[in-house]
DNA sequence: AGCAGTGACTACCATGATGATAGGCACGGC
DNA sequence: GCCGTGCCTATCATCATGGTAGTCACTGCT
């Protein structure tokens, strides 16, 4: 599928986007994350050809997103499971999902998320580790961080003097 | 591109997935979080080719997340700016690139959010809105909604029979 | 022994998306 | 009148997609 190889960009979108970024791999993992295992339980429950399911579901074991298991010795029949890793992307998911939702008013919701263990409906947020904070309320910017190589430095250079000729502008005018 | 059409699909997700869901959408989508706008600039720092930058900007902006908007009238000159369903998958976004850096310790990581105003280094967590509980510590469910039709409480009721039996074999075996 | 059924694929192929290159067009400045 | 800039569009080979049909290794029923 990929004509374009972002598998070892630095920009962590990018190699996210790289490995998410189709839709049929994302769906495979939400019915994963649903706790969908077996070729023809993905099969039923999507509207994809096998051929199309047997592609995508090697990508994503080749990715490390999942794990394809020996279930049944006699015959052999394989199951995929989540890795950690893929575990892990379930905040990509619910990202998507909390954006969806957001644009409607709960009544015309088809899905929402809830605690399994209490059954209480869970409205997913984005905030701040550190202080709590909704990243909504905050003016948020991309900046280099540690590894950031000489490219990556220089492209925010860019963006930053953009910016800064953007508010001159705005102020001139 | 689409071959399959998930744009009037009940699941949130999938719906997301149809309109974030390739590789392109998604850089061109945090290009222009990052203040990018026109042509050039997407050009400028994406490896696409102009042809797929036209296709993926028309999209977008058929799809609601960018405007077109003319900003000189002599020569006509256009730039992409975010709408308000634009800005608000910021959320997805900053979904990748946490999903990313976690993979990473810190020293390793080659981008990473901050706060404009303050500077500070910002660590994205997705929590509930009201407990205030990381997702990480929650086993989370999707359940159908208000808005679930027929089909989908269906879905649900198979993926809690499926759940049901595997649990029963656990015990048994 | 014969036969339908299940689970998990693979082969094949028409069609459509992708990505590269080259060109167009409207203007402004020299 | 010509060059450069900004923003695209045209064309086209090649690759990915999605649909249909078939395969293969069993199991269980008759």
């Amino acid at each position: 599928m990929r004509r374009v190889d972002l598998s070892d960009a630095e920009c962590p979108i990018a190699r996210g986007a790289g490995e998410l970024g189709d839709w049929w791999s994302l769906l495979i993992l939400r019915d994963a994350l649903d706790g969908i295992r077996r070729f023809d339980e993905f099969a039923a429950d999507l509207p994809i050809s096998p051929a199309m399911l047997t592609r995508r579901l090697r990508t994503l074991v080749d990715s490390g997103l999942l794990e394809r298991r020996r279930y049944s010795e006699h015959p052999q029949r394989f199951e995929y499971v989540l890795t950690p890793r893929g575990r892990a992307a379930q905040v990509v998911v619910v990202a998507l999902l909390a954006w969806g939702n957001d644009q409607l008013p709960p009544q015309e919701r088809a899905v929402v998320l809830a605690d399994r263990d209490t059954g209480r409906e869970v409205e997913p947020v984005l905030v701040d580790a550190v202080t709590g904070t909704p990243l909504k309320d905050i003016r948020l910017a991309a900046v280099p961080g540690p590894a950031a190589s000489e490219a990556m430095l220089d492209r925010f250079t860019t963006l930053n003097a953009r910016r800064a000729r953007r508010r001159r502008d705005r102020g001139a005018a």
